[in-house]
RNA sequence: CGGGGCGUAGCGCAGUCUGGUAGCGCACCUGCCUUGGGCGCAGGGGGUCGCGAGUUCGAAUCCCGCCGCCCCGACCA
């Protein structure tokens, strides 16, 4: 993409009222634009981000066994009144009439939904288990909207939902999504520790949050340092080995870890010895629960045993907040100019300046390396406006690309251009004709 | 929902107390110059001052009502 052609509104100032740096780097990169309270429109920049780890998402999930599904943003009142949350959700729900007068709402979650889905598509015990999960819009009338995109009103979030025969196979459920969560905060560069967690008003039997550790996050953390010690990064795992999966479930929940509702100082203690107690703050990025027969039973979720009669099936849900994640890995990652990203979520893999737009040297070596790079399929963003360098520079490092390829006179007398890392700030002089090759 | 604050050009702000018909920086447009860390010179465009109703000869400014947004707290995937 060339940046003269592309829709990138950078702001020079701080907009005044971002406070914490993701949502102010994300309005002055002009990723996304604020629309209402909590609601913000993705522009393009922002926007590739965001596909990005709804990708990885997915994959992940699919990988674990769940099935994709797309369900409405609006639902219908009346599956709310049976599981009898129409009532108890209180004003988050965001509640809309259409013509016939008919009470709808906006979903902000699909527990009610789903489960009708699989029970009407089911009939015995031979069809389960079965994941089923969408990536689809919410909307929660949060009664303070901030933050950003970290508690926006209208979010993107990953929702799956189990449905198990049995307790322990619902446990096993329940152990895959836990290790693929795992694996999906891995790929996204994040380090999200699982923490047990209140189930709160959703209820149920068992909760693990997945927290992003940043500054500015809305709980405290209170970990063993021994969890900062496994290698995250290469989970091999085969999903369908039970005992595997939960071997390595204990491995991850077996160290102290709690949000601050849940901390016990003395336990803490206790368990943890002095050295490895660490403590901070963390972004919520992913919840799961595991539910039991909470839903399926007032919803009549049940399906024909092997003896002929019914069961009520076990059921959780598992969540992962994808336009909250913008936000948190940004939070987790950048310095005093700006974004860093990791690899995998970068809306652009490599950044191109050019420090002399007009000089015909200068252009030709530009628009060689940049359509090599588009043929060999790497993301490019080439900086081909007509400015100085400082502000080119400066751009690129705001918008946070890993890598930066900078071309100008100087280099090109020696057939060279410097090749630098975002991250660990190293510069590299690289020849023309290697560049391409260092990418591709 | 309690407390506090803000709303004037795309962004950041001054002007409001003390009423006189709107200004600064950046950005933007034109031309020249320049090009290795937010460059320089000259010229230029852009605002129903959040909305509505009042007071007044005259309202960004005073009065009344409303709307929107932000921050702290309570709450929270």
């Amino acid at each position: 993409m060339r940046l003269s052609q592309y829709f990138m509104p950078v702001l020079r100032d701080d907009p005044k009222e971002a406070e914490i740096a993701s949502h102010r780097l994300m309005l002055r990169t002009g990723m996304v634009r604020q629309e209402a309270a909590g609601s913000y429109s993705w522009l393009p920049m922002g926007f590739r981000v965001l596909k990005k780890i709804e990708q990885i998402v997915r994959e992940e999930q699919n990988r674990a066994g769940a099935l994709e599904v797309l369900m409405p943003t609006l639902q219908s009142a009346d599956l709310w009144r049976k599981s009898g949350r129409y009532d108890d959700y209180g004003k988050e729900m965001l509640r809309i009439k259409d013509r016939q007068d008919r009470d709808l709402l906006y979903g902000p979650t699909n527990e009610e939904m789903i489960t009708d889905i699989f029970r009407s598509g089911i009939q015995s015990y031979k069809d389960m288990p079965r994941n089923l999960y969408h990536i689809q819009w919410k909307f929660r009338d949060e009664v303070r909207p901030r933050f950003g995109v970290m508690r926006g009103r209208e979010f993107l979030m990953k929702d799956a939902y189990s449905f198990d025969v049995t307790r322990e196979a619902g446990q096993h459920a329940y152990n895959k999504m836990f290790v693929s969560y795992l694996k999906t905060f891995a790929r996204l560069g994040i380090k999200a520790v699982p923490m047990r967690a209140d189930t709160g008003p959703i209820g149920g039997d068992d909760s693990h949050e997945f927290l992003v550790l940043a500054d500015t996050g809305e709980s405290g953390v209170f970990f063993d340092g021994a969890l900062h010690d496994l290698d995250w990064s290469t989970i091999e795992i085969d999903y369908d080995n039970v005992e595997a999966v939960a071997n390595m479930v204990s491995e991850y929940t077996s160290k102290y870890a709690a949000t601050d509702e849940k901390h016990d100082q003395s336990e803490f203690e206790k368990r943890v010895p002095e050295g490895k107690r660490l403590s901070g703050r963390g972004i919520e990025v992913g919840h799961i629960f595991f539910f039991g027969d909470k839903y399926s039973k007032p919803l009549g979720c049940e399906v024909q045993g092997p003896d002929g009669k019914k069961i009520t099936v076990q059921s959780g849900s598992y969540g992962i907040g994808v336009s909250r994640l913008v936000g948190g890995i940004i939070e987790a990652s950048h310095d005093k100019d700006g974004i860093i990203w990791p690899e995998s979520v970068a809306p652009f893999h490599v950044g191109l300046i050019n420090l002399k737009v007009g000089d015909a040297e200068a252009d030709a070596a530009c628009e060689k390396i940049y359509k090599a790079l588009e043929a060999k399929g790497v993301e490019v963003l080439y900086d081909d406006r007509n400015q100085p360098g400082g502000a080119k520079f400066a751009a690129m490092d705001l918008i946070g690309l890993p890598w930066q390829v900078i071309i100008g006179p100087r280099g090109l007398k020696d057939g060279i251009a410097e090749v630098k890392n975002r991250k660990t700030g190293a510069r590299e002089n690289v020849a023309l004709d290697q560049i391409v090759g260092r990418f591709a």
